[in-house]
DNA sequence: CGCTAAATAATGTGATCACATTAATCGTTA
DNA sequence: TAACGATTAATGTGATCACATTATTTAGCG
């Protein structure tokens, strides 16, 4: 008779991790502001759980507080794309060779589970699950760190850059060469099937660097070296 | 007539520096339990600026929610502790290579001021200075990177390792070698004139590392390579 | 039609109250 | 004296209202 327990402590936390995902689906334009009524009336809920979550998603920088006191989604620039980049492939190719020797078999079904999806996303031209399935792979791989710390750090730069990821995307089906984008997901199931710390790292450069390069170029921005 | 304007939009601002400046410097002890209403009564508002206030900084890993719902300054433990230095040694040491070349007179005036007024905290066992003037310092320097989005990081390592910073240099204090703790502050100052980048960013991680090392030795943790 | 100014609407912030949950205290008993 | 149970206190969360500030719309005028 629905007696599990809600998913979720409090509504605060639902809030924010609707709130969350949402933005990491690509569902929240950059420059686009978000009201707290607007959310509250949304997600049904009262104005006070959407506070909290929207501060919180704040200091993460996730959303961006102006000056006049509104609250919006974060623009990109090209400095700032590079920061996000390159911060990226330090802590993201440290925690890969972190979580390697951890990853069992039951994680690497996992693994190649949510890489079937994103591939289904790729054809599909599912734009959404596409940068979602994307972030789930390698967060599943990470999650297998132990990082406490650099984990949220993490995040908070898949945070950063999902808007302007989903912009970008959006440009890139459009123009038809979408499934052309290849990633490095295979290559690295097989990196840590051998357990090559080395080519683990380097593919995860390599995969995150893809990205960039794409945005980079649609961008008409430098492209870093 | 005071009609100066407040330095804070709002409440929850001036709370919130009050709160950060307060853990950067060591006021905080891990373990201990912020409350609502005692932070409220202490700094004389009503709970709302403080409910957002805690919400901003339990996001930035100042402070910690535990599972009873309630609010503490976490605890430090030997891979938290070795985490957040490696990633410190990176995006610090990036940030001050980033920083260098903007650095003019004014900026090292102002870097020779604080190194000054911190040495005076080294000599008169004012640990609170101490290590709040050694992150001014480090703070100074990188503010000169125009990196927007490593810094934020790099400032909520800073929130995450302080309470547990003033810990150790108290009994260090105590043990009456607090004055040889050599750091690299005048090095630095010298490679900046010189602007020799290698030399910077190495000296940057030593300084940081001199740190982690009298931590580690104190509270008998292996000691990282 | 274009521009300005007044009026109206919308928004984030703060205050206060209510409440469920958890912690602390105290009295009782063995 | 120690341990258990009941009672009281404290705490974070949520709801609602008020308000100052900022946006947006509308009206008026040239």
């Amino acid at each position: 008779m629905s007696n599990e327990r809600p998913r979720f402590k409090t509504q605060q936390e639902a809030v924010y991790f609707e709130l969350r995902e949402a933005i990491l689906r690509g569902k929240f334009q950059p420059g686009n502001s978000v009201t707290l009524r607007g959310v509250a009336e949304m997600l049904d809920v009262s104005l006070m759980p959407v506070r909290e979550s929207l501060r919180r998603l704040t200091a993460e920088r996730a959303l961006q507080l102006l000056d006049n006191r509104r609250i919006a989604v974060p623009t990109m620039s090209e400095s700032r794309l590079e920061e996000i980049y390159i911060t990226r492939f330090t802590l993201e190719s440290f925690a890969a060779e972190k979580a390697m020797a951890n990853i069992d078999e039951a994680a690497m079904a996992k693994l190649e589970d949510i890489n079937t999806l994103h591939n289904r996303a790729i054809a599909e031209r599912d734009v959404e699950n596409y940068i979602y399935l994307n972030f789930e792979f390698h967060r599943q791989i990470y999650s297998y760190s132990g990082l406490e710390v650099i984990l949220p750090l993490i995040e908070s730069l898949w945070l950063q850059i999902a808007p302007f990821m989903r912009m970008i995307s959006d440009r890139f089906a459009q123009e038809g060469d979408f499934d052309e984008s290849e990633d490095k997901h295979l290559e690295i199931l097989e990196a840590i099937r051998k357990q090559n710390a080395t080519r683990l790292k380097h593919l995860i450069q390599d995969d995150i660097l893809d990205g960039v390069r794409i945005q980079q170029e649609m961008m008409g921005w430098g492209v870093s070296n």
